[in-house]
DNA sequence: GTCTATAACGGGATAGAC
DNA sequence: GTCTATCCCGTTATAGAC
């Protein structure tokens, strides 16, 4: 039973703070208060609070990086899909702050924007070489121009689901069903799938609501 | 040639620094200071910065309920879906700025979280009138569920095209195209149109890149 | 490592003269 | 209507004791 080290608290309560009521609104003092710490002493541990988005930004980045090597030439089924959107937005929930007040943030760090954008652009990589698995196996039939505008819509989705849905239920910041998101990404692929796919997948859709 | 009033001038300004910075970045000293007026004119005309947020909130408010008022049991076509998701676009990019810090904007001014839902309503219905009205007319051919999830995307995508394409060039905030937004909402729809209509469709889509 | 105290700064907003 | 001066407050961050 060992005892949690400060640095670490100071970064859970800081992300469990900035999803919760947004990383704007929340202050170095806040944070420290709600550990029961002084404000000196998390200035101890961080010497800024940029520092601490930026750490928690950068756990963020790793997970997803992980997430998002899905291998090439591989055949992907509808069932490895969906639980590979499934993690998907189950990270981007964990980290939503992030994308809740995504252009505030970004404009305030400038060192993640091209972190970010990289991220961003290795989403919809991913997306574009499950897609083509799907075509390998004659399970998707699609043009390139369709394939294109269908990554990019699916990368929006995974970036900005979230937020939209929180939208509905501002009241509390907490409540974040990621199913609904997974939901939302099949029906934008489902038309591009053939007959018998189609079914199989909008069956496994209604999982997600 | 009569001259503008200074409280138009504050309003416009507002809106200019408010969509190539950011509202959260923007001071009153930013705004006083772009006008060449001094701080304290510009709380004799507006008792706080919240109350130009909340002005230009209200002409956004009234220009897209406008916008948004597409009345039901008319048959619409193609080109009239085009001009209509042309002109919602370019009133959101011209507002723009209520999208970009979304959630920060609503939870900072709470008597805009109710408008805003409303106005996200709207949308939705919106785009299910027209594919009601496409329905009726046998150019679209969907399922409840799908139309549902349809719609969904639409207005997700109304929403948030802009900022995911801002991200793609953060460095300059000013430079905004409508048109890819309105050939992703073209092509949301592509799928379930009859075989005609999807090719019409895809090549008046392209017009738009 | 942790605390208390406080400096330093910036932004929103007001008072009162012109 | 417009100005200058200023207040008030919250926030980040540091100094120095324990």
């Amino acid at each position: 039973m060992k005892k949690i080290k400060t640095r670490d608290r100071i970064l859970d309560t800081s992300l469990a703070l900035f999803n919760s009521v947004g990383e704007p609104n929340v202050t170095t003092l806040l944070i420290s208060d709600e550990l029961d710490i002084s404000p000196g002493n998390l200035y101890y541990h961080f010497k800024s609070k940029g520092d601490i988005v930026d750490e928690l930004f950068g756990r963020f980045e790793e997970e997803m990086l992980d997430l998002l090597a899905v291998p090439e030439d591989v055949d992907i089924s509808l069932d490895q899909q969906g639980f590979f959107l499934h993690l998907l937005f189950e990270t981007v929930a964990r980290y939503r702050f992030i994308y809740q007040d995504l252009v505030n943030v970004l404009s305030r760090y400038e060192q993640l924007q091209g972190r970010f954008r990289r991220l961003r652009a290795r989403k919809t990589t991913a997306f574009s070489v499950i897609c083509e698995s799907f075509r390998r196996q004659k399970m998707m039939e699609i043009g390139s121009e369709q394939l294109q505008a269908l990554c990019e819509q699916l990368t929006l989705t995974a970036c900005y689901w979230s937020s939209f849905d929180t939208l509905s239920h501002l009241d509390d910041r907490e409540a974040v069903d990621p199913g609904r998101g997974v939901y939302q990404m099949m029906h934008l692929v489902i038309p591009y799938l053939t007959a018998d796919d189609q079914d199989q997948a909008r069956l496994m859709s209604r999982d997600y609501l």
